[in-house]
DNA sequence: ATCATTTATGCAACCGGTTCCAATAAATTT
DNA sequence: AAATTTATTGGAACCGGTTGCATAAATGAT
């Protein structure tokens, strides 16, 4: 029903006014060339067909497109969501428009081999230029602009920013460390992508400064949902000598632990402290102490970062460290206080 | 720096390997009939080569393009978000991929006008068909499928899915009747949007049937956004005779109020109940009593119309009414109680 | 009145693919 | 061995635009 349809074309603007396809392309991109009389009959034509051009043929030939392409797995996750909202903004307050792309679950793509696939995508194709978040590759070989949110390395051949996972990471361990905690469980997050390495690392490190020895049993591996962050709860607190303290990696995962202390009885803080790691909206509610990252930051900043790119105005850095923050709520006690 | 930098096409593979460029598309399309020889080259020179194909070429010849187009003027608020969601699930679950076109602002684009222009720019191009959010436009001429989430009319000439608006607002006028509240305040959303429209409606009604007079007073008009809530909250409530119950036609709205009554010194819902409309995320957090129109599901439902208009399915109705649902929580007391 | 410019427009190539059709070679049939 | 069929492959038109170049008409200069 909808296939035969055939859509209005220039070719049928340019034949309705009596006039030549380059005319039409002319006045449609505002060449000053055109005598004022056939340019108000031609425009006079486009209103009346309805016409619009189609952007695929258009980009096929033209320089700039002015529009922006944000590359990620999965958009329904509030790391994802908070990264679009800072874009959104940066992209408000420009020329460009967004295009999200997405396949709605990281599963259903087999990342590295899908992920080039999907940059050459919206790259050479249509966009002028690319944001993606947490990429696995090491380089991408495409034509156009790339700036990377939360990459796989720490430093990658493409303009990258992302936060400070090791300080970060070490500035949560201290604060659960001044408040007497010794023995601390950790719920790491996917290890393929340097935010987890870097923030594990910071636990460690700040455990061996604090001359406390690394217990394996507390530390387990999940994968930055909160489904995990469930999981890994239960081991961490089905131990007879179980911690007093959880340092989640990602506050998603925190909220799993949420969950599993409310269905053992434990209270937080009471029983339990609790510190995430990325501070999204939820956390507030849940008064949850975590450390900021500014995720909407790191959205607006690749953005300006790209518009940059795309001008041809070179970056003062390739990378771009964004500075985290702890911010203390109320899921978090002095050990026996 | 970076126009210069040409990628590579299908006439480098075909000129590697040593064929003509159709019978590199040929094994790019999966036709049978190339030799297995013949592709095994031209499948390693791809790899070798690191070709990607050019969505924007192909789109402009073949048929299916395997992507779902997504419109809306912000990203940025929870309404949209929720959809996004909702159409992410969806997504997730077929072969389509998914594109989120945005301006970042409603107010960078003209609506109406700007409106025609993206759902042409991603339908006739790039994409198989496209959903679109709280459309203003009556009538889209597109040769492409299109399904409206919230559309100005209840009944558009395109298929459309909304909640029970009406209904909604009648439930939550009468719960706040039954509790003995009879001076009720109204937040109003974007009059252009039939949602608002409907609801004002429930709210008249609803007073007419339980014999109370309307009081213009006690109506008035936001923007569906947290600003405007706390404008007109402040407008309700500093009143001599001030209401004892406000319904915000949206959930962002009756966050606004929620900061207002904070600043005044009222206490939810001792000093004043409070109730929305929408059910978003953080109205869980918040306590508030609000009609769930289960916005995630709207965008999941769309998604699936969508899908099956792109497959010449037929739909069994035009337009899918989602029903609402009354969730209590603890915004909302008896008078005097 | 003639020649040089300028202005307005059309022609045709091109962007990077897809697809129909024809051509060639190899395999089968008679 | 000739005729027919089948399996591969290349050629070329086409999708809907943009753009450099050529041409024609109009204007200005001498």
């Amino acid at each position: 029903m909808y296939k035969k349809k055939r859509s209005i074309t220039i070719q049928d603007v340019a034949q309705t006014a009596g006039v030549s396809v380059s005319t039409v392309s002319r006045v449609l991109n505002g060449k000053v060339d055109v005598a004022r009389e056939t340019q108000d009959r031609i425009n006079g034509v486009i209103k009346e067909l309805g016409y619009t051009s189609n952007l695929a043929a258009r980009s096929m030939r033209s320089q700039k497109k002015n529009l922006i392409g944000l590359i990620m797995p999965d958009i329904a996750y509030p790391f994802a969501i908070e990264v679009m909202k800072g874009v959104n903004r940066a992209i408000a307050e420009s020329d460009f428009d967004l295009l999200v792309y997405t396949t709605g679950d990281v599963r259903k793509s087999g990342r590295a081999s899908a992920e080039q696939k999907y940059v050459s995508l919206l790259t050479h194709s249509i966009s002028d230029g690319v944001i993606i978040v947490a990429p696995v590759v090491a380089e991408f070989n495409s034509d156009e602009p790339i700036v990377s949110i939360d990459p796989v390395m720490s430093n990658p051949s493409y303009p990258s920013v992302h936060a400070t996972n090791y300080q970060g990471a070490i500035d949560a361990m201290e604060y659960l460390l001044s408040l007497g905690h010794k023995r601390i469980g950790y719920i790491g997050g996917r290890l393929e992508l340097e935010s987890a390495n870097r923030r594990l690392m910071g636990y460690q490190d700040s455990l061996a400064k604090a001359d406390i020895p690394i217990d394996q049993e507390l530390i387990k591996s999940g994968d930055y949902t909160t489904v995990s962050g469930v999981t890994c709860a239960h081991q961490l607190l089905a131990q007879p000598n179980r911690p007093t303290a959880i340092f989640a990696s990602n506050d998603q995962s925190a909220m799993g632990v949420f969950q599993v202390a409310e269905e053992m009885g434990l209270r937080i803080p009471e029983d339990l402290s609790l510190i995430g790691f990325d501070n999204i909206p939820e956390s507030k509610y849940l008064g949850l102490t975590t450390v900021d990252q500014f995720i909407f930051e790191m959205g607006y900043t690749a953005t300006q970062m790209l518009i940059k790119l795309i001008n041809d105005i070179p970056l003062n850095d390739q990378t771009f460290r964004m500075q985290t923050s702890l911010v203390i709520r109320s899921s978090c006690r002095k050990i026996g206080g």
